[in-house]
DNA sequence: CGGAAAATCAAGCGTTTGCTTGGTATAAAT
DNA sequence: ATTTATACCAAGCAAACGCTTGATTTTCCG
């Protein structure tokens, strides 16, 4: 059903470094695994790498091909355009990311001091642990998307932003907030996603330590 | 001295929509004003709006001349490649942003709180005021510089943030900011860079409101 | 008035880009 | 054994891109 195509590296660069001898046809259906969309997800994977680290504009389609072990045509049979690519990242990011934001915030009914603190320890897991570079491709590229797919793109967001609302409303209600809850949410969640622009992964658990400093600088706890 | 060169638009393409009749040869030189680079200037200003709404990449230099009611290569003429005149923006924006800080830091001995709402203040001038799209193209664009232009950006930002060290510091000293100060930093900015994403200019007055709700979001104020 | 300088126009060159077309290899389904 | 679906390779096209070259127009300055 899908397309087909592909095309040669430029006959004046050296051999690919390394092309994946991946088998040519249909791959095997292993047993155990539904391996439906398989090549798909890699390709996804390194294209949100390379877009994370160069941008949309600057990643051509045949980086991410070569990437993937492929040659240049061949991700369009995987999807329609180069713009969809990025679309189905970002979307498949944000679904993954509200799915276990949910699961967190359903198994800590606790006060909202600690739902916050998991929300927040959460968000930086998303934003800096291995494999999420689907956020930071959203907040740096999703302006190359189309005006639909931004719509789309924007209601995710704001599924993804709802658990927050109440607890910062709880939150200035018991007057461990002093700002606006809304203005707040908005200045809190620009705090934590500026960190993709300094944070070097050292230690796995600094990102406990990060989450320490950010709630001790927004709350007033005595 | 400097180069030339120019390209007219597509023929397929409608006729320009205005192409600023401006005269042909060299200016006018009025009596009053050094008029040096007027030109120059303009273009910076018309680039840097393209590059803050649409990113570098997808801006083409035909983009940047037509805006500047210019043929397609004439803005050749004021700067060598497209990077250059990048980091020409990004750099006399970083350095008309230091000097009106320096200014009023100059001006303002007050007590660390106090210099801390007129860092914020002008901080969010720089990033929301009109005709302030230099920052925000360093922010989000600076990845398309070169490997040294970008380590002069990164000087300069270093210079721009310098005073805010001191204040943070005594801050934490007051016992008005319990993080750590170095990590308050980046959050702080952080928190407020964010602002360009949702922020949309109604009154001129909010900036104000706005400084007044970080402030109390990020400080314990007795 | 005449030459130099400033700023642009006019045209296009060479490369890169996203994407297309058509064929081929392998494995699953019938 | 034949068909069908999957996944890829091979080659390349048309458009767009950054940038160049060379002429042209206007003003400044001595």
């Amino acid at each position: 059903m899908p397309h087909s195509s592909v095309r040669s590296p430029l006959p004046s660069f050296s051999a690919l470094p390394e092309l994946a001898k991946r088998p040519r046809g249909r791959p095997r259906k292993l047993p155990g695994t539904e391996a439906e969309g398989n090549r798909r997800q890699e390709l996804m994977q390194v294209a949100a790498r390379l877009f994370r680290q160069r941008g949309f504009d600057a990643v051509t389609t045949r980086d991410i091909a070569a990437a993937a072990g492929m040659h240049s045509g061949s991700p369009f049979y995987h999807f329609e355009t180069k713009g969809v690519l990025l679309f189905a990242i970002i979307q498949a990011g944000m679904q993954a990311a509200i799915a276990s934001q949910e699961a967190i915030v359903r198994s800590a009914p606790a006060a909202p001091v600690d739902t916050l603190r998991a929300l927040v320890r959460h968000h930086y897991e998303v934003l800096l642990g291995p494999d999420s570079d689907f956020i930071p491709v959203m907040l740096y590229e999703g302006r190359s998307l189309s005006a639909e797919q931004q719509a789309a793109i924007t209601e995710l967001r704001k599924t993804y932003e709802a658990p927050w609302v109440p607890v910062l409303d709880a939150l200035a209600k018991e007057g461990a907030l002093t700002a606006d809850p809304a203005l707040a949410r908005l200045m809190i969640l620009g705090a934590l996603n500026w960190s993709v622009q300094w944070f070097k992964p050292h230690g796995p658990a600094s990102l406990s330590a990060l989450t320490d400093q950010a709630m001790s600088l927004f709350l007033r706890t005595p």
